[in-house]
DNA sequence: CGGACGCTTGATGCATTTCAATCATAGTGG
DNA sequence: CCACTATGATTGAAATGCATCAAGCGTCCG
């Protein structure tokens, strides 16, 4: 099955992967790691699904049949909290990696946030074809440091105490995120829900509005709309997740 | 220089790193990656240096010329807070990779918790010699991954909000590590100081002190000495980690 | 047009941080 | 070997920011 992205990717056929350089200087924007000839290695074994808006992909503990690479749209992988209270450890984007499994389980669970398209890459076929192709093993390495980086960012901003703080550092993260892959710097975009941010940054849906707000009241950003901010004061906004990584609320 | 540990691991020469299975069945405990082979070709480019109590292993945004291999000792890996307070996303033990960098310089600061032994992988040796071995690239895939679900569960442990459910998923967590790696199961070792796990579950010192206080008046856990517990009652101990993984400090 | 869902906003209780002082421990030098 | 000191650990008391509950509002989809 031919698969094309729309617009500007026609040509790319297969399974792409893209990360910051683990060695090299960084020349700000990721770089995409697979060759045309690796993604069409990976084409072999993949296919290529869809989920709806809200669809769950896999469920943590289930056995683990196969791997995942983002192609478009955005996808929370999630535990869940004994009272079912879904606790989310990262949000996954275009040419993102997830699915990992322990022992032939998942370990977290996934759905989808918004619309996703993606290619699924059973393992059996993994298991035979990965440790025969050094070339695609290593840039799976730099996926995988990159995307570890990404989870003990996010461990960072969970100790930070104050809401504020949390919520301005997660404005900041995506929009690293997104400046890191090309996209238009100048506004942020939310793909996920407010209960979703909360839920990511752990504290409650109510403490998410009441922050933006905040933030907003401040001056430092301004929303065009519900999933739209822009970052108007670039100090004051830089200053302040400065300030409020300190654990103490106000020195007095 | 011919590297050994002490005692049953004489012959053991070269990096050893060690994770659970991605695929197969668990054991329970995890397995040594590496054959004698890999290592060999490992030790090549390696060399061990040791580093005393509180030393600091690397500095955040500087240079990073070489990865580590932990062999004895733990480490802690953090980010420094604006204030100065150190963020602890990560402790490293035995057969743990440390040093990731990004774009040539590390991504977070190292710190040696307790002496420390380790192997030491020079970058400039490694971008030479790992793409063109497959063997070895796919134990790390194996390895990274593993750490990338530590990192989750940790974020995971992070969404508590409870002081006393976040001290016992410590406890927990530790717990499993030292199982998993065939440690006696009986007693939890805390090789580090309370500040040390205040700043890894992000809540202060103090809080860290009066929630050991209250798990072992509740008769759940029994301190030996301050570094070593012993959980007392298992089915009470898991429950009070169920109940206090609710955002709710108490379900009305 | 209706209904569900997500978002916002307002008030109250409480757990945790913070500050401060004491106690224990380990490491050091006399 | 023991006093001495720096550091970590503990305990107590007060202040504050967030979770929670509750209700109103906007919006998207059926």
């Amino acid at each position: 099955m031919p698969t094309k992205r729309s617009g500007d990717r026609l040509q790319a056929v297969g399974p792409t992967i893209s990360a910051g350089p683990l060695w090299g200087p960084s020349k700000g924007k990721w770089a995409q790691l697979l060759s045309d000839d690796e993604r069409a290695r990976l084409a072999v074994i993949a296919s290529v699904v869809r989920f709806k808006k809200g669809v769950q992909i896999y469920w943590g503990d289930h056995d683990a049949d196969a791997v995942f690479i983002v192609i478009s749209g955005v996808v929370k992988a999630f535990g869940t909290a004994s009272d079912g209270t879904e606790r989310i450890v990262a949000f996954l984007f275009a040419d993102d990696l997830f699915g990992l499994s322990e022992a032939g389980k998942y370990s977290n669970s996934a759905k989808a946030v918004t619309s996703v398209t993606a290619y699924r890459l059973p393992v059996r076929a993994l298991e035979s074809k990965l440790p025969t192709d050094a070339a695609i093993e290593f840039q799976v390495i730099c996926k995988l440091c990159n995307e570890l980086r990404e989870a003990q960012r996010h461990a960072f901003l969970l100790g930070q105490h104050q809401a504020l703080g949390k919520a301005a550092m997660f404005l900041q993260l995506l929009e690293q995120h997104q400046v890191a892959r090309g996209e238009d710097g100048t506004e942020v975009y939310l793909p996920m829900t407010r209960s979703d941010i909360a839920a990511y940054i752990a504290i409650s849906p109510e403490a998410v509005s009441r922050s933006f707000r905040a933030l907003e009241a401040a001056g430092l950003i301004r929303f065009r709309d519900k999933r739209h901010v822009r970052i108007l004061d670039r100090p004051g906004f830089d200053k302040l997740i400065a300030k409020g990584v300190a654990r103490s609320p106000l020195r007095r």
